[in-house]
DNA sequence: TTTAAATATTGATATAGATCAATGAATTTG
DNA sequence: CAAATTCATTGATCTATATCAATATTTAAA
C-alpha cells in the first residue's frame, strides 16, 4: 500500500494484492476518482458493478514527465485519470510538437487508438499522476452485456468528438485573446465538474505547451496573460490562476457554445 | 421509384414499399453505397445482416442546399451518405459560420449528437445528395447484439476523434500552404478508400467553404490554387481538380501521419 | 548553498496572411 | 438570352502575431 499515501487518492481500497473486493469501497473509491460517468452509470447494479470494476486496474503512479503510452504503442486499455493531469501529442517528422490536449482527473485518455489499434498520441504526465488502467477488449465485452455502459461510452466518444470540434472552431477562427480565455474558461469549468473551484487552480502545464495546444507562441501566451491581468479578468502568479472577472472573460472568449457555460446537473446521490 | 433515377445510385433495391427484402440486393445496394464499413461489418452472418438493414431507411434524395438537420435538432439517427457531398457547420452568435467537415459518399454525419441527444452542427447539402437513416436507439439495440457491429461503430468513432486530432495539428501549426495541400491530399485519399479517382475529382464546396474549414480566407485559397498550378503541382478548373504531382503536394503538406499516404488494404471479398 | 538548466517575461522587428477593393467568370433566374 | 447573382481571381495594403533577442525568474542539480 506505500505508494498509495504518496498520492492524493481518498480511501483507496485495497485490490488485486488482497484479492477481496468491498464494493463499497469501490463506490467511495471511483467517485473520489470523479470516474462515475463511465464506472457508476446510473442503473448499474451491484452484480454488474461488480464485474466492470473487477477488470479495472490502479496503476503505480506516474512521476512527472513520465509516459504512459507512446506514439505507435499497441493498444490494450483506456485510462481514466484518477489524480494529477496528462498531456497528450505527436511529434512530426520535424521534432515539431503538437499538444492536442490535457487530462485532469476523472477524463479518459486513448479513444483516439481504437480504430487502428494503436496509439496516435503519446500521453504523458505533468505532474505526479494516477490512473486506472480499463482493457479494452474487457470493457467492449461487457458494454455487451450491460446495456447502460454501452451507452455510456459511446456518449464519451461523442463528446470527446464535439470537444475537438470545439476546438476546431478556437483554432480556425479566435483571435489570440479568445483562444486563452476560452481555454481558461474550459480548464474552469472541468475543475467545477469534477468538484474543484473554478475561480482558483494551477496550472501544470507551461507556458509552452498552453501555447503550442492553441496555436500561438508562448511568448503570445505570456503577454496575454499580463494583460488580462492588467485589465484585472484575473490573477496569475506564475501557474497559480485566479479568474476574477469570469463573466467577462467569457465573453471575450466569443462564447457560441451554451453549453460550455452551463454545465448540466450530474445526477448525484 | 420516381426520384431514384434521379440519383447515381447503382441498382437500389426496392424497400419497405415492397415490404420483401432481398439479401441479395442489400448487399449490392450497401456496397455501392460504400458503406460496408458499418453496414456490412466481416463476420455479420446473414440473419444478423437482415435486422440491421431493417432499421436503415432510405430517404429522399436532398437537393443542393437542403438540410438533413440543423443546429440544435433533437438526434435520432446518424446518417450515412450515399451520394453526393454534406458540410457540417456551426453559426456563432455573431452570424460568423465555421465549417466543421465535409461528408463524402460512404461517411457518417451526427456521431457528435450522442453526447447530448441534439445536433452540435448543421449539415447542409453541397449538391443533391442521398442518405441513409440510421436510427440510433435501434442500431444501439443492435449493436449490443451484434458483437462485430459494436466494435465496428467504436471504431469508426474512434477513427473520427482520430481525423479531428488531425485537424487540430493542421490548423494549429500548418501554414496555408501546408493546409491546403493536406486537404486535397485527404480529399484524395478518401476519394480513392471509396473507388473513385484519387487524382482527378471535383470540389463540391465553395472556396469559401475551403478557407472556412482550413482556417483561411478564400482569397488566400484562391491564390494557393493559382501557385499550385503555376508549380506544375495540379490543375485546377474552377471545381474540377487534377492532382499531377501529388508526391509533391503530400511533401508540401508536412505530413506526418503515416496513415494518410498508405490506406491499408480493406477486407475485400 | 552555488551553479546550471529550464521556464517566463518583455521589447523590437518582420511577415504571413487577413482585409479591402476592383474585376472577371459562372451559374441561376426570370 | 439577358440580367442578376453568386463565386473566383488578382492586386494593394494593413495588422495580428510570430520570431528574434535579451533579461529575469524559478526549479533542479551538484
Amino acid at each position: 500500500m506505500g505508494f498509495l499515501s504518496r498520492e492524493r487518492v481518498l480511501s483507496m481500497p485495497t485490490r488485486k494484492l488482497e484479492s477481496v473486493v468491498s464494493l463499497n469501497d469501490i463506490r467511495v473509491a471511483c467517485k473520489a476518482c470523479s470516474l462515475k460517468e463511465i464506472c457508476l452509470p446510473v442503473g448499474i447494479d451491484k452484480d454488474d458493478l461488480d464485474h466492470l470494476d473487477a477488470i479495472i486496474d490502479r496503476k503505480r503512479p506516474l512521476a512527472r514527465g513520465e509516459h504512459l503510452f507512446h506514439v505507435g504503442d499497441n493498444f490494450q486499455s483506456i485510462y481514466a485519470v484518477r489524480s494529477g493531469s496528462l498531456k497528450t501529442y505527436t511529434t512530426s517528422e520535424d521534432g515539431q510538437e503538437q499538444v492536442m490536449g490535457f487530462q485532469l482527473p476523472g477524463e479518459l485518455v486513448g479513444l483516439d487508438a481504437i480504430a487502428e489499434n494503436c496509439h496516435p498520441l503519446a500521453a504523458k504526465a505533468l505532474e505526479t499522476t494516477s490512473v486506472c488502467e480499463i482493457p479494452f477488449d474487457e470493457l467492449e465485452k461487457l458494454s455487451g452485456q450491460i446495456g447502460g455502459l454501452q451507452h455510456q461510452l459511446l456518449r464519451v466518444m461523442s463528446q470527446e468528438i464535439r470537444d475537438d470540434e470545439q476546438n476546431m472552431v478556437i483554432l480556425g477562427q479566435k483571435s489570440a485573446e479568445q483562444r486563452l480565455a476560452a481555454f481558461l474558461i474550459g480548464l474552469s469549468n472541468r475543475f467545477r465538474r469534477r468538484g474543484f473551484s473554478a475561480n482558483q487552480f494551477n496550472l501544470s502545464m507551461s507556458r509552452s505547451d498552453i501555447g503550442n495546444y492553441l496555436g500561438l507562441a508562448l511568448e503570445t501566451v505570456s503577454r496575454l496573460f499580463t494583460r488580462f491581468q492588467n485589465e484585472g479578468l484575473l490573477s496569475v502568479d506564475r501557474k497559480h490562476i485566479e479568474l476574477l472577472d469570469r463573466d467577462q472573460l467569457y465573453t471575450f472568449s466569443g462564447a457560441h457554445c451554451a453549453a460550455d457555460e452551463a454545465p448540466k446537473a450530474q445526477t448525484e446521490n
